[in-house]
DNA sequence: AAACTCGGTGACTGAATACTCACTCAGAAG
DNA sequence: CTTCTGAGTGAGTATTCAGTCACCGAGTTT
């Protein structure tokens, strides 16, 4: 009976699924729905069956690729308890999905209204959690008091600015890797309110 | 006596100008060669008989853009004592020339090697500047004791952040006058070592 | 088994866009 | 005045895209 309907859905999460792929190797922007249908192994024309135009499966890919992203820094970060342990905790995190914070730090204003507000939308959970642990050390005298709000927008700018010029800061491998003990560092200089040792 | 030659080069030099202004309003990589003949009142073709490819033009008109701007600063900053002051005068200046700097803050990752490399050689007299000021501050006892290069990563990379993402921050008008006593804020309570006000 | 349905096909379209080239004609040269 | 030169022209080429459509044929219904 549903062989045709069967058919269908495996079409779509084979588009899904290559899309992925070929959207994490090349860049949203950078990659072509010829390239995506090709990877799929079906016509150009059936992917716009499926997703009647680009912008509708970026949205739908990069919210299922945001969606994984949040749960699981999501649950990296409920467990840290100071700042410091948190931004590391951050970093391990990007450092593991690096191809596409690079992506986004690249392309975030090239998006849609509502693509870039969708991925601002998820960045600012993270940024409520570091928010709130700068805010807790504040309260407590271990950091210096400064707008929390501010200062986790430093911190995100940094990490931005790492991800976005790349290939400026390694020649490969990881860029997060590389300078996650600087940037640690220096928001520790920054941030710790003892200044004796 | 030479009608042709000077013709020539009055057409050369329409160009230029025509060039910087629509680069300007519209971004170097989105501006399209047709678009500038046309406000050059000239055909397309004879673009290119004056520049042989739109990367060469980009480069005349970037360089001459940078070396303006950078000069300028230059100026301003050698002016400027201590640190606050420096990042001060160099967000005023930013202010003036945001347009330029907004589409740098975007661009910048697509351009070419030699491209890249231009604005951040740039970039690195500016930085060094500020660099010093830091040192010094530090050396007095006037700063923390933190790697000054870091230091002025972190400051570049958010002034770049607000750039890059300047419609999220602001409808209109300037984003970094919207910021800047933010910006100088959070910097003074990171770099000062008194915190006891 | 005939008729119908609809997912899939891939050649095609049209819009951009950088760049080319055969040709023109004003002005220089003799 | 005649011939030559070369800046300028603009139609044209090549390429790259997203998106469309007439058609096919396997699967479903009658």
């Amino acid at each position: 009976m549903n062989k045709r309907l069967e058919q269908k859905q495996k079409t779509r999460e084979q588009i899904r699924e290559k899309a992925r792929i070929v959207f994490l190797r090349k860049g949203f922007l950078q990659a072509t729905t010829a390239e995506i249908a090709e990877a799929a192994d079906i016509a150009h024309g059936t992917l716009f069956l499926h997703f009647s135009s680009k912008e509708l499966l970026i949205i739908e890919i990069l919210d299922q690729v945001l969606e994984k992203v949040s749960r699981q820094i999501e649950i990296q970060l409920s467990s840290s308890l100071d700042c410091e342990q948190m931004l590391s905790s951050y970093l391990d995190f990007l450092e593991q999905e690096e191809d596409i914070f690079v992506i986004l730090a690249r392309e975030l204003p090239y998006y849609s209204d509502e693509l870039r507000r969708k991925i601002i939308f998820r960045q600012s959970i993270i940024r409520g959690h570091i928010h709130r642990v700068i805010q807790e050390g504040i309260t407590v005298g271990k950091l210096i008091d400064c707008h929390p709000a501010m200062a986790v927008t430093v911190f995100f700018s940094t990490v931005d600015y790492f991800l976005k010029l790349k290939p400026v800061f390694v020649e490969e491998g990881s860029v997060i890797a590389r300078f996650k003990q600087d940037i640690l560092e220096i928001f520790r200089k920054f941030l710790q309110k003892d200044h004796s040792s």
